[in-house]
DNA sequence: TGGTAATATGAACATATGATCATATAGTCA
DNA sequence: TGACTATATGATCATATGTTCATATTACCA
């Protein structure tokens, strides 16, 4: 089923580094030309690429995602957070720095203390659908 | 408002290295006991949290995101990626390893032919809920 | 204003990560 | 079986990442 065969052809070599930007003619040979093509209109540009990309890293790290799991039961300061991570608080304000960076949470302040919650509810969906591919 | 006051105290300091188990004491002084108490009895277990760490590292690289969106738009030989994305077919082949690994995706054997797909379900789900969190 | 608590930040360092190159394996076809 | 295609894999290496230690801020209180 599907069309079986694809066109071929054999590309100039460009010695590209990594995963380069998307220029037409690659170092490759193409198989499904038609597949290709569509899949790089659906693509996002590489700016928007790398965002997202950072935005799934941010959750990419146990400490970090520790913090996240933690701010998901309830507002907390860096102290909370340390203790309830075991980690320092150097290390826990670090990453929230980053994780505040990506607007995945935000912070108040009330005196000396900072209480940090989760930014918006996407970060608790991501969370969910990630526990539902772990646990299906 | 909520509970200001929050019970201190000093505990002994333990050098935990990173973000360590969650032993009952930890090196920093503890604001919120009651919080503290809560995000523990919520958080994973250890293993589970390194898992679920492990799927969103997974996204967080741009090739490995760019691999997982373009195949969102149907399945896709090595060889198709690896032009779709500008990249060579083996970092293309080393990358699907680690997807394939973490149950992102699949393939299917046609002749010489692998053809990948998204694993199921899920991974689109956690790539429609990043985007939304990016372009709120 | 001094002292201390809570948090932030910079530098340094060890480890993790991803790309590349070379090579190996699996499948196809003449 | 031999040549060739498609993909996988191991080793290597430069770079990215996270933790730690030291130090800087910011706020509160006596």
């Amino acid at each position: 089923m599907a069309s079986r065969a694809g066109k071929r052809r054999t590309v100039k070599s460009k010695a590209a580094s990594s995963f380069g930007p998307p220029d037409i003619d690659c170092q490759v040979r193409t198989v499904h030309l038609d597949r290709v093509a569509k899949a790089r209109r659906a693509a996002l540009e590489r700016r928007e690429l790398q965002r997202l990309a950072a935005i799934y890293k941010a959750l990419g790290d146990p400490g970090r995602l520790g913090i996240l799991m933690a701010l998901a039961a309830g507002e907390m300061c860096v102290c909370d957070l340390a203790a309830t991570l075991g980690a320092s608080e150097s290390a826990v304000s670090h990453q929230l720095r980053r994780l505040r960076d990506l607007a995945l949470v935000k912070n108040r302040r009330e005196g000396a203390v900072l209480y940090y919650s989760l930014d918006d509810q996407h970060v608790n969906q991501l969370i969910e659908v990630g526990l539902s591919h772990l646990r299906e």
